[in-house]
DNA sequence: GTATGCTTTCGGC
DNA sequence: TTACGGCCGAAAGCATAC
């Protein structure tokens, strides 16, 4: 039985948001900005809107490179807000909801949802359906969103990556392969450039040329999983169903430190702060943790980690001191200089209230 | 060989 | 000339047990 999955996008969301709530930003480039507080134009680019993009400055790049480019224009530099973008992004969850079978939130800014059902099966059906919840989120949100819709999970991020802005792609069963073949491997969801690369070596530029290769063929190159995975995403065969998310799997929080450092007292100075943030985070959801990390950033960029496992889930607040500041020794002692620094707990069991309520219930 | 668990790195947005 | 965040989930890598 044929599906029908849709992949919805908001637009360049966090500049969207700051257009929305301030229209006299709309013509101007904007860019949604991480400062990292270390010198006054230290940070990244978060999202960039589309005058912005046209001027040659996207996501990812330096605050710094970005003025240098818009030099000269009027551009918005504005300080990222998640809290506020993540207050419009669950009324839009909630709206998607509402009008899908089934839906996987797989960012803030983007969401999977199956329709088969609600749409019996039909893409004329499902088109309305995608039509009625991109007029829903524009006229309740005041926000514009690209929206596919397809037969697979790979096959509607595709589609909704393929108009946007304000898109709107329905690739049924029977255009399914001549939409895919052109695109570049790379547009595939896990085909990164060093996956992108072994395939150009191997002849396979184009999704198309990768469909056509055999699944032993891939195997000698990547491994029987990957040749598997490879030759479904590329045929539209993938299975993948959508399914609701858990809970969150892990909370973190990292911070660029005032100056580069491997002295431990310095750092958890400044480190302080994200540890009351990240234990009160886990406190407000009820978890009990039991593995707690550091991560560090070095000058070069580079991320190493250093984890521990307690014998217990535990929500202590002075465990995840006594264990940051172990695990920081340990990456300081063995690394040196770190310029960024982090602290992330996973590996989470609900509290014991709620598994004994589950147990009752059971 | 296979399943499992833990740590580290990768990659998307 | 250089410039450089903060999250998240999943894969990869490795060890151990059977």
């Amino acid at each position: 039985m044929t599906r029908l999955v849709g992949h919805l996008d908001l637009d360049y969301f966090y500049a969207q948001v700051e257009e929305l709530e301030n229209p006299s930003l709309r013509n101007l480039p904007v860019l949604v900005c991480v400062y990292s507080g270390r010198t006054g134009n230290s940070g990244v680019v978060s999202t960039a809107n589309y005058r912005a993009r046209e001027l040659g400055v996207r996501s990812g790049i330096p605050i710094a490179f970005a003025k240098k480019r818009l030099a000269g224009t009027e551009a918005a530099f504005i300080r990222m807000d998640r809290e506020k973008y993540a207050g419009y992004s669950e009324r839009v969850m909630e709206i998607l909801r509402e009008n899908v079978d089934v839906m996987e939130q797989t960012g803030i800014d983007e969401a999977f949802f199956d329709i088969t059902k609600r749409a019996g099966g039909s893409f004329e059906a499902g088109t309305e359906m995608a039509s009625l919840i991109k007029s829903q989120v524009l006229q309740r949100e005041r926000l514009t969103c690209s929206v596919g819709i397809a037969p697979t999970k790979i096959s509607a991020k595709l589609a909704s990556d393929f108009k946007k802005p304000d898109g709107l792609t329905v690739v049924g069963p029977s255009e399914l392969a001549n939409f895919m073949e052109p695109m570049p491997v790379e547009k595939l969801y896990g085909i990164g450039d060093k996956t992108a690369k072994a395939l150009q070596g191997a002849g396979v530029v184009t999704i198309g040329d990768l469909a056509r290769k055999d699944i032993p063929q891939l195997d000698d190159l990547f491994g029987q999983k990957m040749a598997v995975y490879l030759h479904n995403s590329a045929s539209g065969e993938d299975d993948e169903p959508v399914q609701e998310r858990g809970k969150a799997t892990q909370i973190s929080r990292i911070i660029t430190l005032k100056r580069n450092s491997r002295n431990q007292d310095e750092i958890m100075t400044q480190l302080a702060p994200a540890l009351d943030d990240v234990h009160k985070r886990v406190a407000e959801k009820g978890l009990f943790f039991r593995s707690i990390s550091v991560i560090g950033i070095l000058s070069d960029l580079s991320i190493r980690t250093r984890t521990k496992t307690l014998e217990a889930p535990t929500s202590d607040s002075s465990t995840l001191n006594r264990a940051t500041s172990e695990l920081l020794g340990a990456l300081v002692g063995e690394l040196g200089d770190l310029r960024r620094v982090g602290i992330k707990v996973a590996d989470f069991e609900e509290s014991k209230e709620q598994s004994s309520l589950s147990e009752f219930l059971r």
